[in-house]
DNA sequence: CTGAAAGCGCTTACAG
DNA sequence: CTGAAAGCGCTTACAG
């Protein structure tokens, strides 16, 4: 391919004088300019972005390493989108990576993108490398050690607040339970999603959480877990079912699992919500498509990935960060036919 | 950072002699070893990708883009996934960029890979771009043009069978209705994607297709046309109910539709398949968890993916390229209890 | 307004 | 086995 060189000896002035036309970085006769474009026209010249980052120390742009895999959900492709853009109105490339599928995937995945010198990286955390020893401190550790800013989203790193965003887990699965019990719902149950991950973990929590505050017991049998799949969900289901059939509703730990789990229980030969109100939680736009709709939590994608996003610009010119005392974010009951309230049936 | 000089200083040898022991290109005695070692060590050294890259005139990264925003189906997250695997077999580095949301984005797009010096550029070719005047040629040309291998995917270049892959969208929209005819169904309708779109088009000859093959006439007031989402299918469902209802059968454009679709029917009373069989096409897993099941088409994404990877592999490595007579791939009619024959009813 | 030179951080012949 | 030097393709003070 054709180089600065190339086109400076072709226009017969200097390789400089060819970087400050296509830089429009001073003022070059109009001569030696139309002298410059017509041999870059002439060679189908374009610079060679590896050498303009290496040489200005800087490569304009953004990494972002998601999880692997998984199939992409409505909310994870939000979320990309949603970085894409904020990358695109700072004049930054996005890159993104995909974590390798190893136990230290993430960490290999973001030091690759530092390894090429990224101007800052967004680490997406997933549950699975929990399940592989990556802590906590592993990921704050990272963030002491670049010079480059390194964001991460849905993680809570308490020693970095200016580095770390989240979701609320704990309040976000509890809305379901408290609306059902403000219903009169007394026998819920829960799908959960495998207990290895701290989200899981979390939700588990918020459900539990909700039922002490109406001083109900958590009873053991009305809780499931499988893993995170829409055949995860029907499985859950199933085994609730065998074990006890009189709870009036069920929250799930996602969407896809409360998909599962409606299969699940029209099989049985139980309606929804006559017999079981049902919720999931993230709010996908297939929902609306089921029978009953299924109710479900609106996660705050948007507001999440911008704030994650304006930490991460503000880090990189080194203005100062927004405030972060809210970097747990929760999100919205979204109601739909699939639940109903016990409270006129006295 | 610590750069390579930063290293020879501290171990005390010249910088040659560190690459040499970084990248084990040499024999080298143990103490400089050691002494390199130890250095790196010491100053959490890590080579500059860019540098490296530079240098070596090869970046060992493959370019993957993807069309920007739309959700992503799982289709193309398989896709995606399968490109990861070839990449990491050949342990190449796969950056994904999406492409820029313009006229001539997926343009711009390649080439900021190309400009980044990919060694090769995987194109995941989407239909929004032909409705803004990206045609077979200028795809074309930039094979043409680049000396970075390219391969287009999912977009027929009849100049190029080396550089594409694509699936035999005819045929694989003519699978259901084709199946449909046989089981007795005369009247069937068709819900289709904005016909801008190469794909829907396609598709949609497929359907006409199968129905002259059986010298049927195509009714318009059986076919209608709507966004490619769940809402899209069902409003066009319901358009279609506002034509005519006495069609038995229903073929869409994707799952998407169809889901959107099954809901309209079920909506105006009609139940599937007593009323109306249903079809969709690309075979996503949540198609089990509808009631009844969706009967769909499955995509060959692997090996449609494959054949790609390998194409580029080949290109890439300056080996022959492989049999490349087949590159139009088609996929399988998957049933579920969305379709019942009319043959035992006469 | 323009050129020569140094530098970005590596790799790799070329010598020894 | 190891070093000095040139080169990858740019940018950017430094001069003029």
């Amino acid at each position: 391919m054709a180089t600065m060189q190339d086109v400076s000896r072709r226009a017969g002035v200097a390789v400089s004088t060819v970087s400050r036309v296509l830089n429009g970085t001073a003022k070059i006769s109009q001569a030696t300019k139309d002298a410059v474009f017509q041999a870059v026209e002439e060679l189908n010249y374009r610079p060679n972005v590896l050498a303009q980052s290496l040489s200005k120390q800087q490569t304009n742009t953004i990494g972002l390493v998601i999880p692997r895999g998984a199939a992409v959900s409505q909310y994870l492709s939000q979320l990309i989108e949603k970085c894409q853009e904020t990358a695109d109105q700072n004049g930054k490339f996005l890159l993104i990576s995909q974590a390798f599928n190893q136990p230290d995937g993430a960490v290999q995945s973001i030091r690759a993108l530092v390894d090429r010198r990224c101007d800052a990286v967004l680490y997406y955390h997933n549950s699975f490398f929990e399940q592989n020893n990556l802590s906590e401190d592993v990921l704050s550790d990272l963030i002491d050690e670049f010079q480059v800013p390194l964001v991460v989203i849905n993680r809570q790193l308490p020693r970095h607040p200016n580095h770390s965003v989240w979701l609320d887990n704990v309040k976000n699965a509890s809305l379901p339970v408290e609306y059902c019990l403000k219903q009169g719902h007394q026998r819920i149950a829960y799908i959960a999603a495998p207990l290895k991950q701290k989200t899981s973990q979390d939700r588990l929590l918020g459900y539990q959480q909700a039922l002490a505050a109406y001083e109900l017991e958590v009873d053991p049998l009305l809780i499931s877990q499988a893993e995170r799949s829409y055949q995860g969900g029907y499985q859950a289901c199933r085994q609730l079912l065998q074990n006890s059939t009189d709870f009036t509703a069920l929250c799930c730990f996602n969407d896809q699992m409360a998909i599962g789990a409606l299969k699940a229980l029209h099989e049985a030969g139980l309606s929804v919500p006559e017999d079981v109100s049902l919720f999931g939680l993230d709010n996908e736009d297939i929902l609306d498509f089921f029978e009953p709709g299924i109710s479900s939590v609106s996660q705050p994608t948007h507001e999440f990935v911008t704030h994650a996003m304006q930490l991460l610009l503000a880090h990189l010119t080194n203005s100062p960060v927004p405030d972060s005392r809210h970097n747990a974010f929760s999100g919205q009951l979204v109601l739909r036919g699939s639940v109903r309230s016990l409270n006129n049936k006295s």
